[in-house]
Parts: C-alpha cells; structure tokens; sequence
DNA sequence: CTGTTAGCGCATTCAT
DNA sequence: ATGAATGCGCTAACAG
C-alpha cells in the first residue's frame, strides 16, 4: 500500500489532522512542527490520496468536456482542438483537469437513453461539465434542462436557450450573415453557401433573413455530408458555378476551404477571378496558409475554450455566474480571396 | 447530500451488503431482495459514489493520455486528434475514460521537476498512462525509469527502448526510409526530407543508412520550426528545388503537405512533373483530398491508439504483457504525387 | 496550536 | 444467502 497521512504524521512526530492543516493551509502550524512535516513529504513523496480526500470534500477536481457524437466529424477537427487547447490553457492554474466524455454512435447504441456525461456527474468524476455543442442537448432536452435547473456547473458552446446555465457563444448566425453582406457590398448576387449537416437548422433563418435584408442576392446553401465530401463538393462546385452562375462561395471550416481550392485549382477556376471564396477559420492565420490565401472570419475558438473553463471554475467555486453569457466576436481577415464585381 | 446505498438499501429493505453483492456482481441474491434493490436504484437513480468506491479499491477508471509540450505543434494536430479518436474508441467498453494531460510551457516553468502525469498516479487519479511520445521520457530519465521499473501500466507510443513498460510504434526510421528508396527507384537522386525539429535526433541515423545503402542518393534535410513556418518553407523549396537541383520532397505530415502544395503553385513549380512530392498521413485518406493528390505512407495512428489502449487495459487487469511491443505498419498509398525519371 | 474522533460511501470479511 | 462490522485516507468539528 502507498503511504498514507498516517505515515508522514508518524515520521513527523505529529498528528494526522497537523498533516492535514499543512496540506489545505487551513490552519496556523508551529513552524518547527511544519518543517518536520514537509520533511516527511518530501521523504516518502507523499501525495495525498484523491478518494479519501474526495469523500470528505465530493470533489474530483475534474471538469468534464462532452463531445457529441454527431461533431465527430472531420470538418470539426481545428474546432475541436482549439476548444480542448483553450481549456487546457486554463484547468491547471487552478488545479483542475480535464476528462474527455465522448459519445460514440456504437457506445451510444449499446446504452439506453442517458447521455454518457450524466453517469459522470452521478457518480462524482467530475464538478462540472463543458458542452462542446448544444445542438446534442436539445435532443435530450429532459436530461439537460434538468441538469440546468438544479443549478449543475455547466457551460455550452453554443446559442442561449436557458435561463440557466452558462455559455459561450460565437454568434453564428451573426458571422454567417456578415460574410453574406461582404459578399454583397463586392457585388456577388449569387453565392454558394456551404455548410456541416448538422447545422441545417440555422440555415433556414439565415437565408431568410438575408432575403429581407438584401432581396437581390440569391443564396445557395449546400449541406456537406462527411462520406465521400470531396465528390460531392466537386459536382456542387462544378454546377453552382460552372453553369448556375454563382461567383463565391463561402466555406464553413478551413478544412472545407482547403479541399475547395484544390476542386478550384481542378476545375481551373482561378480565385478571385472566377471564384471568391470566404472561409471560416477557427484558429488564427490558418487562412494564410493556404494557397491563394484565404480571407477567413476568425472565430476565436481558443478564447471560447477559456472563457468557458473560465465561467465554469467561477461557478463551481461558487462565485456567482448562474446564468453568464459571453458572446466572442469574430473578425474579417481579409487576403483578396474574395474579387470586386461590376455591379450592372 | 445525494443517494447513497443506504438509501437504496432501506427502501429495498435489506442491507447495504446485499445491495452491494448486486452492484457488483459479488455474490448469489435472493431474486425476490434482487428485485427489490433494483426497483430502489431505479426509483432513486442511484450511481455508486466513485470516492466510496474508490476508497476500496484504489481504482479510478481513469486513464491518463500525457502530451508532452513539446508536440504541442500545429504539425502533430491530426496525429494527436487520430490517436484520441483511437483510444477513445476502446475505453469506454470497459468502462474506462480518459483524462488529459497536457504539459504546457507556462505551467512547467511553475513547477518543479517532476512531469505532470506524476502527480495523477500517486494520487491514484488514474490507473495507466499512455503517453503519446516517448521523446520527452528521455529527458527526465530518473521519473520515467523508475515507473517502468516499479512495472507501473504503462504504454508509451514510440521506440521501445526499456525492458519493462509497453509500447506501440510506427517505425518512423523504417518508413522514412522507404519513402527514401521509393523515390530512388523512380531516379531521383537529389532529394529533400522536411522534419520537425523534435525529430532531429533520428534523421541522423536515417541519412547516414541511406548513405551506405544507396550512395548515389543524396538526402537533404530540412528540420522545421514551428513560427513562421510557411516562409520558412518557402525559402527552402525555392533553394533546393529551384537551385540546388533536387528532384523529389518527402513531408512528414498533411499538414505540412498542404501548405508545401500551395507553395509549389505559387512557385510555378508543377507536381510532380517539376517536383515529386512524398507524404506521411496519419489519417486515412488525407492525401486523396489535396490538390494534386498525394502518394503518402499512412500510418495508422488511431489503431496505435486503440492498440495502446487494449494493452494498457489488459495490463491493468493483469492479464500479463508487461513488456509488450507492437510495431504497426505503414502503407505507400499511390496517388501520382511522383514523377517517374530517366536515370542517366 | 494540536490531538482525538466521527464520518464521508463503499466493498469485503466474518458470523450467522 | 445475508446482515453487522471493519477499514480504506482524509477533513473537519471538537476538546483541550
């Protein structure tokens, strides 16, 4: 067996519980007696055991961050990176780490109705919970609106919808409408809209919006679908612009941008001459990387993470934040992608 | 406070040991009290506290998946997602999850000496550790020796270079050397190898085996860093294949690929009839998304993954293995990234 | 300032 | 087959 308080307590001369007060700080100790205390950590390398810590205290120091199944997509990946490279850069100053809760379709089957991350919570391996998308909890709506009323420490990537709760938010529909204006104010009338699957619903207000807005641009939209993209890509290219005559299009994820270039370069479409392309770019300058360089809305990813681990250590410290937003702003990066057109 | 098995085990009207023998499967119960106790844990939705539990046992079922710093890199972003998705893939049928740990500079310069992973075993918050490069073991000898020597489960993805522990490997020496001899066999003799510069210390052995095996070869290397890296490589393509006369340019990863790609367009300089291009993949089917398409080793990082899992499982419920070693192998996918030439 | 003690939730041994 | 009792390692309340 590993040592334990009792043994460094013994080899300081001292009690258990002065161990204890030296360890939490939670009281005055004679300085004599405390030195020959972290001697004896220092002697036997002794780190207090978490579960009989965390029987006293119901605490793992654990925050959870969930992973939807239907994001297990590779068009997410930059996105998802970011967001784990967020948190991380958060969790260890505040002695905090992170368990990855992912749903997997197969996992998914095998169980009956609970989301994985609530055994976590049940059982106490985590304080709190980051939802690396909300698009899920709408699906389980019973599980997660009950999560939020009891008042759980928990934040969502994603659009308000509770009072309760915190989250993070990068207005997509927001950016998504700006990337349309740009387009517009160049003087594109007709654009091809790509998009995930599963942010189909979105689409709908966005193309509505924009017919209010501005009746004269015509938006395409293409949901992209994860098995064979690039094919599907390249016939939807070759179409919308080849023969129905739109003159940009606009990328949701680097990782779109990128396999749209090359149907460009293949189909010999220059950019921007005959094709402006505006992208999405989750980690900054990634658009600059790619050839031509891309202008690209950068959408703070990493900010996001930290923000969210942020809100949610505050919480789980109890320091207020019961039903904080944040919303992050995207900005233009512009690298001539995207070509001036006579308007007519 | 939440339910516990005495809650359970009062309604049900038997012991907490009866409700325990069913939790876990322990020993023989009455089916009449067996129904009983579930009926309880279903009306309480009763989960087992990991702490009470743990304190028992001494398990977690946690596992720690240990990043060093250095591989932080935009470089290693889809090999670092792929053996996630790997490991993933197996831990959650054994009821295992994952925890991240991540050694970032900032908080490294915060502490002392040891690696972060050290603290999370002697607290007993994991009961293995995958660590997902070996490079950085080597630079704190005396922590990591001493884990393989006290047999703690433990899989390390790289070369073997321990008697004790476990780990899988890619054989980057092996592969990189084929990349080498593929390129020889279709004459080219002036060849450009792009690294990593954490990779440095293999190229050595690389270079000079091939110099013995195939003199007529020359290889040259390009260790790149990570700031700025786009120019950087600019520069170098622009010198080795627009002045020093090399043929071919093998790339250690898509990422890398991608934006070599973009260069050579920019440079004029067309693949692969100026120059053949040569490509590491970890994901399956990377490189069929570039523009051109590109011929690359797969390495099959999300099997590694899942392979270091299942042996870390199987180490952890002693199933033997101490010791074990899989070497995973590469496949030359043939996509016409490289030109055939005339040898004289 | 410090030691003694109760108790956190559970698995397990020992009686029965 | 089952209940009572023990102890896992620790924190915190209490007594001194």
């Amino acid at each position: 067996m590993a040592v334990s308080i009792h043994d460094v307590a013994k080899r300081a001369g001292v009690s258990i519980s002065t161990v204890s007060r030296i360890l939490n700080n939670s009281a005055n100790v004679n300085e004599k007696k405390a030195e020959a205390v972290r001697e004896a950590m220092e002697y036997y390398h002794y780190e207090p055991n978490q579960f009989g810590r965390g029987l006293v205290k119901q605490k793992s120091n654990m925050i959870g961050v969930y992973f939807p199944s239907q994001y297990d997509s590779i068009f997410e990946s930059t996105y998802n990176l970011e967001l784990l490279k967020g948190i991380e850069r958060v969790l260890p100053y505040q002695n905090y780490s992170m368990v990855l809760i992912n749903e997997t379709a197969e996992y998914e089957h095998r169980r009956q109705v609970q989301p994985r991350y609530l055994e976590f919570i049940q059982q106490k391996k985590i304080d709190g919970l980051i939802m690396s998308a909300a698009g899920d909890a709408f699906m389980r709506g019973e599980v997660f609106s009950k999560l939020l009323e009891e008042g759980y420490p928990l934040v969502y990537i994603g659009k308000r919808f509770h009072q309760n709760g915190m989250n993070v938010y990068a207005q997509f529909e927001k950016y998504h409408m700006q990337m349309l204006r740009e387009l517009y104010v160049r003087g594109h009338r007709r654009v091809l809209m790509i998009e995930g699957e599963y942010h189909k619903i979105y689409m709908d207000h966005i193309v509505s919006a924009m017919r209010t807005e501005l009746p004269e641009l015509e938006v395409r939209i293409l949901l992209l679908e994860n098995i064979d993209f690039r094919r599907h890509l390249l016939k939807a290219v070759a179409y919308y612009i080849g023969e129905d005559g739109c003159t940009a299009v606009c990328s949701p994820t680097i990782e779109t941008t990128r396999v749209l270039l090359g149907i460009c370069a293949q189909l010999s479409y220059p950019i921007p001459e005959r094709v402006s392309v505006i992208s999405v770019e989750h980690r900054q300058g990634d658009g600059a990387l790619e050839y031509p360089a891309v202008s690209a809305f950068f959408v703070p990813v990493i900010d996001m993470g930290s923000g969210a681990a942020d809100m949610l250590l505050q919480a789980i410290r109890g320091e207020k934040t019961e039903g904080d937003s944040v919303e992050y702003e995207t900005k233009l990066i512009e690298r001539n992608s995207v070509n001036s057109l006579q308007t007519v």
